[in-house]
DNA sequence: AATCACAGAGAACAGTTGTTAACTGGATGA
DNA sequence: TCATCCAGTTAACAACTGTTCTCTGTGATT
């Protein structure tokens, strides 16, 4: 597989990457919307005109970001969910991996929170899709569990939701902790933690 | 008290809450950060210097819908928390309140939402400390409730700010469930009210 | 070796932007 | 009544935007 592209596909792709990462460093700082097409190129060091060589618009390169920060997130998911810990540890294991992902890739992180609800619909349908995916996924792996015994297909998806939400806004959280003292993320972290595990126990006591 | 202001300052506050109205008509399809000060200006009928008798730049004018969207909302916060209904129709309530306001405000939720994690950093500050006080009002209301007895200051903030993120959450779903069908608006309401009920059933056995 | 495909360059387009300066005219207060 | 204030106007600025068309050089294909 992976037919060795040539040099010119190869060549390609990697001024596509460029663009990616220039404009998700220009992101840091304003929205997609406000997201110029020769403010990118000239991040790059080519011209304006190359930039429709691979995208049509800045809102499809938006899409394209949705993917890559997105799309490469499934399977860290699913272990994560269906890793069989101890039931308390598995909850600080969730969230250490979100505080690590937050770590290894902030600027992703920060544009999937700004766009999730940001001013350029096909951009927040792409995400709403991707997220749609996880809820599904983190569900069947609810499923498999036996506390999950006589739920129902629909509050099964239900949990799932609010455990996909609470993973988006506690990664939000140590994006903005990102550069604050070492306390303060501490502090977070415990937060984060007992939300889950309240969640958990409210999941616990459902069928009560 | 509030001395009848003179028909100058009248005029004036007249023109200021035109710019503030046009702009949160404009950023139901963009973000602040790509709102121009000139394209209020045109949607107002005034001339584009005649913005800086009013505001600094367009985050100033960022910050006071800010304050517009969310400072009167606090009285309705602390009744809906504090209603001493029976426990379900409470949480039903609660529901309602939140889809009447997407209802009656949807440009305000639309634009909290979208700014919370927008590019333009003041906002976003803005927006944070309101979302905090909202926090500890939820706080100091739950404590009064017989359930919160044996409760530390932080697992209460804890449980107060779970609450207000998932209003949040709801709010905008109600939001993208605003031109569909109301058999959709129906799911996203129950889906709603079984998320909120499974937390509060968390909450009841938090110190088991 | 000759041809084609195509990523990127360059120039030019009509519009747009934020900001400055100097101004007008009606409400305000003495 | 008269001087003052100040919300809003007009004109002009350099800088920027997305998009078009034409061109070039080089990797790929025959």
């Amino acid at each position: 597989m992976s037919h060795t592209l040539g040099l010119r596909q190869a060549q390609k792709q990697k001024t596509r990457q460029a663009l990616l990462d220039a404009a998700l460093g220009l992101l840091e700082e304003q929205s997609l919307s406000s997201l110029g097409l020769r403010e990118v190129t000239r991040a790059v060091g080519i011209a304006p005109t190359a930039f429709y060589r691979h995208f049509r618009s800045t809102a499809d390169l938006g899409t394209a970001l949705v993917e890559e920060a997105l799309g490469s997130l499934h399977p860290m998911i699913r272990t994560t969910v269906s890793t069989a810990d101890d039931h308390g540890q598995r909850i600080k294991r969730a969230i250490e991996l979100i505080a690590g992902h937050v770590d290894a890739y902030p600027a992703h992180v920060r544009f999937i929170a700004r766009e999730r609800h940001g001013g350029v619909q096909p951009v927040r349908e792409a995400i709403r899709e991707q997220l749609a995916r996880f809820g599904q996924e983190v569900r069947d792996e609810l499923a498999k569990d036996p506390v999950s015994g006589g739920w129902s297909e629909d509050d099964l998806l239900m949990l799932a939701n609010l455990y996909v939400d609470q993973m988006l806004i506690t990664a939000s959280l140590f994006l903005e902790a990102l550069e604050a003292t070492p306390e303060e993320r501490d502090r977070v972290c415990q937060v984060a933690e007992r939300q889950m595990r309240l969640i958990s126990i409210g999941r616990q006591h459902w069928l009560d």
